[in-house]
DNA sequence: CGGGTACCCTAACGATCGTTAGTTAGGAAG
DNA sequence: CTTCCTAACTAACGATCGTTAGGGTACCCG
């Protein structure tokens, strides 16, 4: 019996409900409704709508960017100075990410786009700090011939596009497991960036 | 001076308010205004907002489908029994729809879900077969040898949606000219899927 | 000149939106 | 027993939603 706040239940139907119709596609009331609840009870625990879609959005982000941190140290010990492994490692972390909450995921990727001008920006600009990452892996990867030459931004930006494709389909109850998906994914992004050989 | 039907401008604009915003973030009376209109002013050349929606993805997917329809005859003559050829003509064709209208392109890739039951399941079903030519490529690529053994459906879905990511960010007016994209990302997808030599 | 066509207007409809106000029920803590 | 907290309720607010009705103006073709 997991102990879990009136609050966190509101952002999790809200989670799915914002997936599958969107941000503005879902009003209070259906997200009540999911709760078997009034519209205007849910005001007891949120100040607004946004506030709950931002709520998901920060919270997605950070757990993007921490097993990020964690990838990156953690492939630095293990195997230090490779670039590939360490791209392999922030893959591996991006994909898990994903499938351990589809929810919050794919609200982070999609739509942060109906967030205000001020927490829009806010989060573009850690989108684009943790894109970074990426594209900084595969330079790394490039320099020393690991990679073959391509435009790193691009890359970064189609390795991206691809996982996050993930969250469109991905179902926890579904045939394929999280880990068997993470691991095809490592492979086909390896292979993508890989020089020949 | 390119005479264009009255019908045709509120879809152009529709699509490019439904990337920014989503349908339902969008309402009739904001596509009127990018026209300059009041939004009741629409309903003589539309019957409905769905209406609109369905017009831009119904075109979109005739573009996407008949592009590879072109594609993959076009490779049968040029590279008869090439999978590789095949495929990689499959790619360009899929980027080339996608930077010649992004706002419909992107209409079709996000906002089919916002189409009532008998469309998005229509849609659904466009979409599934529009993949299996990936994935067809794909098999017929490992069967002789040429891409490497992997999950053809997993490969096919990343790669699809590796390349639709091209819809959220392409700029027909930004420094990367789209002959270019298209060439970046054939290259990205063939390494992706070709066996190491 | 007359009739049609293309286009847009104002006004309003019922429904739904996000949100506020005020109230009630139940249980824990003093 | 009283007090407080949590969580829910009903009722309503002004705004906006998609859509309909009915009328008006400018231009093209005969």
């Amino acid at each position: 019996m997991v102990e879990i706040s009136r609050r966190q239940a509101i952002e999790d139907v809200a989670s799915d409900l914002f997936r599958e119709h969107g941000y503005a596609g879902t009003s209070i009331r259906d997200i009540a409704r999911a709760l078997s609840v009034q519209g205007a009870s849910l005001y007891a625990h949120v100040t607004s709508k946004e506030d709950v879609l931002w709520a998901i959005v920060d919270r997605a982000a950070t757990r993007f960017e921490r097993a990020a941190d964690a990838a990156e140290s953690n492939a630095e010990i293990t195997h230090p100075g490779d670039p590939v492994e360490a791209l392999a490692a922030l893959v591996r972390a991006h994909v898990d990410v994903l499938t351990q909450d589809v929810g919050e995921a794919s609200v982070f990727v999609h739509e942060w786009r109906a967030l205000g001008a001020d927490r829009r920006n806010a989060i573009l600009q850690r989108r684009d700090t943790y894109q970074q990452r990426f594209r900084r892996r595969i330079e790394d990867g490039i320099a020393v011939g690991a990679f073959a030459m391509t435009d790193p931004a691009i890359a970064a930006n189609t390795l991206l596009s691809a996982l996050n494709g993930i969250a469109t389909w991905y179902d926890p109850a579904g045939r394929m497991p999280a880990d068997r998906i993470a691991d095809l994914n490592v492979d086909l992004m390896l292979r993508m960036l890989e020089a020949s050989r």
